[in-house]
DNA sequence: CTGGACATTGTCCTGTGGTACAGGGGAGGA
DNA sequence: TCCTCCCCTGTACCACAGGACAATGTCCAG
């Protein structure tokens, strides 16, 4: 792993690498090369004071952008990561804090504060779409449990344990989990769950 | 910083205890005073397959509250955080993702995995990073050919003879995608590659 | 009362998954 | 030339997955 800082601010620099030292220093996008696949950006180099999505699109592309903004406002957060950034956050963040949100992007997972979430929160929609469940139909309630359970990747040891019920039985339920769903074993099981 | 874990099952106890030793353990939810102000709840233990939002909100009051969850589904999800939740994660989930998620929450804010995400980011259109591509950046072009075979659901013999390779080798390759995953075996491999 | 479905469990077996230890060849960089 | 990494492969081993055959108990509808 390891961390490109796009950014031409002396102090700002410095208390990046006191978040991450060892990084890549550019101070100009045009200086990215393909090799540069976790980033770390200035969001004032973007040039215009406006976030441009298809711009941010394009530079997201390949790679794992963290958007650092000096200008930290939720309309450009959200079109930050509306536009595929992995990360927005204030340009002067403490370093503790900017470590940790490049530890989380880095773990493959993508950024977001608190403030944005609960923005994004509030327009929950009520009728949201049920996950597809048909799997479920041809199923006993204690095989449903079981093939949950195995789709989540989970030995039968483990399933024995959470379900409080023998190791042999978990291999009853799920051959015949097997057998009303037409898989023929358990990663076939968690693709179909998963679909 | 003291965490709480509200667990019954050992082998859950256990996992999470490798994230974060040294955590204060209670095995129902009663039994949690005003004193734990950080808490890992297991779902389950709410009693009810479906989530509660005012029973949410209740536990999270004066509170952060992480909810892992052994049925994993972005529903859940939605209404764990939308009730007040800091943090909504698989129960299972491997300890050293665990951690960070603590970490997170630890540090003040909201964890949110990314498939939450891109759905709290739907109506924007949006366009996070593609999470099928990411498990490759650490992989061989080789392993990567065999991850996808598991993957899909292909056993050793089936993934030897399209490569046409040995078994012998679709091991060894798969024994380094699981290593440089972190996985335990090709189930997991291939919810981490659907992610 | 009977039969069927569901849930649970036993022993036994085979094949597979995954790891350990070992090794060779090719390519590319220092 | 040497070293490292990738790709490939061998034998061996152990644990697990999955199936076969068998069985018991509970519940409920007919």
């Amino acid at each position: 792993m390891h961390w490109w800082f796009v950014v031409a601010d002396e102090a700002l620099k410095a208390r990046w690498l006191e978040a991450v030292s060892g990084a890549e220093i550019v101070s100009d996008l045009a200086e990215l090369g393909e090799e540069a696949r976790w980033v770390l950006l200035d969001a004032s180099l973007l040039g215009t004071g406006l976030l441009m999505p298809e711009r941010l699109a394009e530079l997201t592309q390949n790679r794992r952008l963290v958007l650092a903004d000096p200008l930290h406002q939720q309309e450009r957060g959200l079109t930050a990561l509306a536009s595929g950034c992995a990360g927005y956050c204030h340009a002067y963040t403490e370093p503790d804090a900017l470590r940790q949100i490049l530890e989380v992007v880095a773990s493959g997972e993508v950024w977001v504060g608190r403030e944005l979430l609960s923005r994004l929160l509030g327009g929950l929609n009520a009728n949201l779409p049920a996950p597809s469940e048909a799997w479920r139909e041809p199923l006993t309630e204690r095989e449903q449990a079981v093939a949950e359970c195995a789709a989540q990747g989970l030995v039968n040891k483990e399933i024995a344990s959470r379900l409080d019920i023998t190791v042999r039985t978990v291999k009853a339920h799920l051959s015949s989990v097997f057998a009303k769903l037409g898989v023929r074993d358990r990663v076939q099981l968690a693709l179909r769950l998963r679909a």
